[in-house]
DNA sequence: CAGATAACGCAACTGAGTTGCAAATATAAA
DNA sequence: TTTATATTTGCAACTCAGTTGCGTTATCTG
C-alpha cells in the first residue's frame, strides 16, 4: 500500500481513486492550493463538486487544514502534525504574499502565548503575516 | 462639523447623506458589521452597491479595517488609531466566536515579535483567535 | 449659483461554494 | 468471487457575496 493509501486508511477514509489522486497532489506540493490551483494539477475536467467534497472530507479528518487568501478565497495545505477530527489545531504561522498570490505555511513559527481575558475561551490561535515572498521583492 | 462628519473631512471625502449615516453607524457600534449587518441597521432599502463602495472608500482612507468572518465572510471595524492610506496597520488581535457569529477587536493584545525569514519582507501580522465569547459559553 | 466631478442606485453579471439526485464504486459479508 | 450495502461521484441547477457598467443625482469649488 502506498503512503497516500495508508493514509487515508488511517483517517478510515475510502481510498477512492479521486482521493488518492488529490491526496498525492498534496503530499507532492509544498505550496498551499486553492481549487483553481488543484484542477490546474490534475485535470480541468475533474468535477469541482467533487473536490469540494472531498477536501471538506480530509479537513473533517484532520488530513489538510485551510487558510485565507489575501482575497479571502480557500486555501488547503497538508497538516503536518498528527491531527485527527478531535484535535485539529496548527501550531504554525501563515504567510500571505501581497503581489503574487500565494500563502505559506510557516513551520519554524512559534505561535505566542496569549493572555487570558475574562468571559472568553480561547480554542485556536492563527497568525496571520503578509507581505512579500523571496519571488516577489 | 459633527464628529462623523469632521471624521469625512479629516481624510478628504465628500460628505454625502449615506458616508455619515453609514460612518456614524461604526462609531456607534462597539461591534464589527457585516454588510448583513449594516442594511439591518440602516435600512434594508439602501443599495448593496453603495454600501460595498462606501465600505472600500473607508478601508482604502483607513477609516475602518476589514477582518475575515467564521465563514470567510468580511466584517468590518472602525479604526482605533491614527490610520491612513500608507500606513494602514493594526497592532490588535480579533476574536472568532465559533457559535454566534461575532467578530470582536481585542485592542489589548500585542502583537507577537516575529523573528525574520530570509527572503520574506513583512509588513503586516493579523492574530486571530478562535473559540467561545461570553454570550456562547 | 453654475459647472465639474464624485457618488449613488439600478440591473445585470461573476464566480466560489452548495444542494439534490441518480449512477458508479468501494467495502464488508456470504 | 459474488452480492448486498453504504459511500462517493458527477451532473445540473442553484445560492449568495461581491462586482461592473452606466445613466442620474448630489456634493464641492469657483
Amino acid at each position: 500500500m502506498s503512503v497516500t493509501e495508508e493514509l487515508l486508511s488511517n483517517y478510515g477514509l475510502r481510498k477512492t481513486t479521486f482521493r488518492k489522486k488529490l491526496l498525492k497532489l498534496f503530499q507532492d506540493s509544498d505550496e498551499t492550493l486553492t481549487v483553481e490551483n488543484i484542477k490546474d494539477k490534475i485535470g480541468r475536467n475533474n468535477d469541482k463538486v467533487t473536490i469540494y467534497r472531498a477536501l471538506s472530507t480530509f479537513e473533517e479528518s484532520g488530513i489538510i487544514h485551510q487558510v485565507p487568501d489575501k482575497n479571502n478565497l480557500s486555501r488547503y495545505a497538508l497538516c503536518n502534525s498528527e491531527c485527527n477530527p478531535s484535535n485539529h489545531s496548527h501550531q504554525h504561522a501563515h504567510f500571505i504574499c501581497d503581489y503574487c498570490d500565494n500563502t505559506v505555511c510557516f513551520e519554524e513559527f512559534e505561535l505566542p502565548k496569549v493572555k487570558k481575558i475574562k468571559g472568553y475561551k480561547f480554542k485556536k490561535l492563527e497568525l496571520i503575516i503578509q507581505g512579500s515572498c523571496p519571488k516577489c521583492v
